[in-house]
RNA sequence: GCGCCAAUAGCUCAGCAGGAUAGAGCAACUGCCUUCUAAGCAGUAGGCCGGGGGUUCGAGUCCCUCUUGGCGCGCCA
C-alpha cells in the first residue's frame, strides 16, 4: 500500500486550498475594517452541479450575511477583491445568483489528475479518511441450520462491498460470517433431523416431527445423507445421542456449503466467529455484568434483564425456564466480544429488516453493559423480490423450493448479481429482475459499464496494431479542453471523495452509480474525440485520458469484485 | 395500539453533509456507423418531489402532522 500521504485526492486538495484562500480573505477584510470583527462563520466548499457555476463555489457570504450584518452580494465582492490565487489550482472567482461564489480551475490542475490517476496505479481512488480505524462488518451470518436465501445475498454483496469501500477509504477492515452454531435453533435441529431420520427407517406416519422443527426440505436431504453414511446405526440409539451425531455431522457440511456459495460469490471472510464459544463462559461473563449493576432479576424461573432501564418497551429473558440462554443473551456476549475482547472502535452489522426490532434492544443492552451502544451501527436491508416476466416469483418451478443464493449464482453471472444487489441503497426495497440480469444487452447496466472498459481496451489494440505506445511526454494534456474530455476528468477526480462518502454513509450503491457515470462521460468523449489521429499531442493526451479513465473503471469495478474484461 | 423503513416522470430509481433551472435508465417518438467496438451517442416528450404546517437568506433534502405501503412488537433467531 502506498504511503497515505502520498495518496493523491485532487477534490480534496483543491478544496483545503480553497477554504485557505476563503479564510485568508475573510481575516484580511476584517483587518482593513472592511468586515466587523465577528467569529467567521461556517461554510460549505462544494462542487456545483451545474458547471456553468465554477468548479467549485461557496456559500460564505450568504453563510455570514447575518454575523457581518451586510448584504451577501457586498460580501462577496470585498472577498473577491482580496482573493490570490498564486500558487493555487485556482485562476479566478465571481459572485453570482444570491451571493454564491463561483471558482475557476486553472487548466494544469484538470493535467494533474491524469497524472495523478496514473502515478496511482491500482492504488487510485484511496484515502485516509479512515484514518486506520479498527472496523468490523459483520454480514449474512446465515442460520447454518439451511441455505442462504435471497435476502442473505443481497446481504453478502452488500456487505462485501461496503468493506471495500471502508477499506479503501483507510480503515482497517475485518469481515465477519457469526455461525449460529450453538443455542436453541441446534436443538431444533438436531430434533428435526432425527425425526426425518427415524422416518427414512419407520415411514413418515410412524414418526411425528416436531412442530416447531425446521420444515424445510433440505433437512430431509442432510437426514439422508446421514443414512447413507451411517446407516440405522443410530434408529436404536438414545435420542440424545442420534441427535448430536446427526448435528455433528450435518452442521459442518452446512457451514462448509455456506462457505463454498459465498466463496463463489466472491465474497471471503477475515473470520467465522462461532457461536458455540460464547457457551458458556462468554455469556456467563455478560451476564454476570449486567448483574453486577442490578439488571438481573429472576421470574417464573427464568432469568431477565431490565431492557426497560435501557430504552427497551420490556425486559427480555436471557435464560429458558429450561436454563437454556435466549439468542439475546448470546448476542450481547458476542458484541462484547467485538468491542471490549478483541477491540474494535466501530462494528458494523448488515441486517434484514425484520430484524430491527433488535436494533434499539442490543444498543441499550451495550450500554448497559458498560460499551458505546451508538458505535454499534445496523444497516438495515429491505426486502428483496425476485422478478420474472415482470412478475414477482418466490418460488423455484423446476425444484418447488424457495430461491437460494446458490441457485441465483447458478443462473445469472456473478458480476451482474454483485452490481445487481448494490444498486439500490439497503434502505430501499429492492426489485431483483432476473431476466435483465441474465440479458447479455444494453439495458443491463453492468454490461454498459464494462463495455466502457473493453472500449477502451480496443482502443489501445488498435493502437498497438498500428505501432503507436502510449508516451507520456509527449502528451500534451492542457490539449484536453472539449466539454466531454473536461467533464471526464472532473469525474476522475472525485473518485476518492466518492469512495470515502460511500464508506461514511454505509451506502455501496454509490459505487455502481459512480461506475455507470463514469462509462457514460467515457461513452460521451468516445463519441466526441478521436483518439487516434495525426496531431501526436493531443493523440499521446487522449490515450493517457483513456488509460486513466480505464485504471478508474477498473479500480471502481475491482472495489466490487465485478470483472473488468478486455473485449465483449 | 406502539415502533422502524419508505413515498421523486407511465415503470425502476439517483439526487452526493440544506444550495442556483429536480436528473438517469427503461418504455414512446426522431436522428447518428466507408474512420479507434452502435452492448454506444444526440434529440423530443414526460414532474403541485404523497397532502398540510414549520425551521432557514434558501427545503426533494431538516422538524411536526396526516395519508398510503412494507416490516416488526415470542422463554424464535
Amino acid at each position: 500500500m502506498c504511503n497515505p500521504s502520498s495518496l493523491p485526492n485532487p477534490v480534496l486538495s483543491a478544496t483545503e486550498s480553497l477554504r485557505a484562500i476563503i479564510a485568508g480573505a475573510f481575516r484580511q477584510a476584517q483587518e482593513e475594517g472592511v468586515f466587523p470583527a465577528a467569529e467567521m462563520p461556517a461554510f460549505v466548499v462544494e462542487i456545483p452541479a451545474d458547471t456553468r457555476h465554477g468548479d467549485f463555489a461557496s456559500n460564505i457570504a450568504m453563510a455570514s450575511a447575518r454575523a457581518l450584518r451586510m448584504a451577501p452580494q457586498k460580501i462577496a465582492a470585498a472577498l473577491i477583491e482580496r482573493f490570490t490565487f498564486s500558487g493555487t489550482p485556482f485562476v479566478r472567482a465571481e459572485a453570482a445568483g444570491p451571493g454564491f461564489l463561483n471558482f475557476f480551475l486553472a487548466p494544469e490542475w484538470f493535467a494533474g489528475v491524469v497524472r495523478d490517476v496514473l502515478d496511482s496505479g491500482d492504488q487510485y481512488g484511496r484515502s485516509n479518511a479512515g484514518n486506520g480505524e479498527k472496523v468490523m462488518v459483520e454480514f449474512v451470518s446465515a442460520n447454518p441450520t439451511g441455505p442462504m436465501h435471497m435476502g442473505n445475498a443481497r446481504g453478502a454483496a452488500i456487505g462485501d462491498c461496503l468493506a471495500s469501500a471502508l477499506d479503501a477509504a483507510g480503515y482497517d477492515v475485518t469481515r465477519e460470517f457469526y455461525v449460529n452454531d450453538a443455542g436453541n435453533q441446534i436443538l431444533k435441529f438436531g430434533a428435526s433431523l432425527y425425526a426425518r431420520y427415524l422416518q427414512i427407517y419407520r415411514g413418515e406416519d410412524a414418526v411425528p416431527f416436531p412442530e416447531d422443527g425446521y420444515h424445510g426440505e433440505d433437512i430431509r436431504e442432510n437426514a439422508r445423507e446421514f443414512a447413507d453414511a451411517f446407516g440405522d446405526k443410530y434408529v436404536d440409539a438414545p435420542a440424545e445421542e442420534a441427535e448430536k451425531a446427526l448435528v455433528d455431522y450435518v452442521l459442518p457440511r452446512n457451514i462448509e456449503k455456506l462457505r463454498a456459495d459465498l466463496s463463489r460469490y466472491r465474497v471471503d471472510y477475515d473470520v467465522w466467529f462461532y457461536e458455540s464459544t460464547l457457551h458458556p463462559d462468554a455469556i456467563d461473563d455478560a451476564i454476570a455484568r449486567l448483574r453486577e449493576k442490578g439488571l438481573i432479576y429472576e421470574k417464573d424461573s427464568a432469568l431477565w434483564y431490565k431492557a426497560t432501564a435501557y430504552g427497551g418497551e420490556k425486559d427480555e429473558v436471557l435464560v429458558r425456564q429450561n436454563g437454556t440462554p435466549t439468542y439475546f443473551a448470546a448476542d450481547i456476549a458476542y458484541h462484547y466480544n467485538k468491542f471490549a475482547v478483541r477491540g474494535f472502535s466501530r462494528v458494523i452489522n448488515i441486517w434484514g429488516a425484520d430484524h430491527h426490532g433488535h436494533v434499539a434492544r442490543l444498543k441499550g443492552a451495550k450500554d448497559a453493559i458498560g460499551l458505546r451502544g451508538d458505535k454499534l451501527d445496523i444497516v438495515l436491508m429491505q426486502l428483496v423480490r425476485l422478478i420474472r416476466d415482470g412478475e414477482p416469483y418466490r418460488m423455484s418451478k423446476r425444484t418447488g423450493k424457495a430461491i437460494t443464493l446458490s441457485d441465483i449464482i447458478d443462473e445469472i453471472p456473478i458480476d451482474a448479481a454483485r452490481f445487481f444487489f448494490n444498486m439500490r441503497e439497503a434502505s430501499s426495497t429492492f426489485d431483483f429482475d432476473l431476466d435483465l440480469a441474465v440479458q447479455q444487452s444494453s439495458e443491463n447496466p453492468v454490461y454498459y459499464v464494462q463495455y466502457a472498459h473493453a472500449r477502451i481496451c480496443s482502443i489501445m489494440a488498435k493502437l498497438t496494431a498500428d505501432s503507436i505506445t502510449p508516451e507520456r511526454e509527449k502528451a500534451d494534456f492542457l490539449r484536453l479542453g472539449t466539454p466531454e474530455e473536461i467533464e471526464l476528468i472532473r469525474l476522475l477526480a472525485a473518485f476518492p471523495n466518492e469512495i470515502a462518502d460511500a464508506a461514511r454513509a454505509y451506502d455501496p450503491a454509490r459505487l455502481t452509480h459512480y461506475a455507470t457515470q463514469l462509462a457514460t462521460l467515457f461513452h460521451k468523449f468516445y463519441t466526441v474525440c478521436r483518439v487516434a489521429g495525426e496531431d501526436e499531442a493531443l493523440m499521446q493526451a487522449r490515450i493517457h485520458l483513456c488509460l486513466a479513465a480505464r485504471q478508474t473503471l477498473r479500480n471502481v469495478l475491482g472495489l466490487m469484485k465485478i470483472t473488468a474484461p478486455e473485449s465483449m
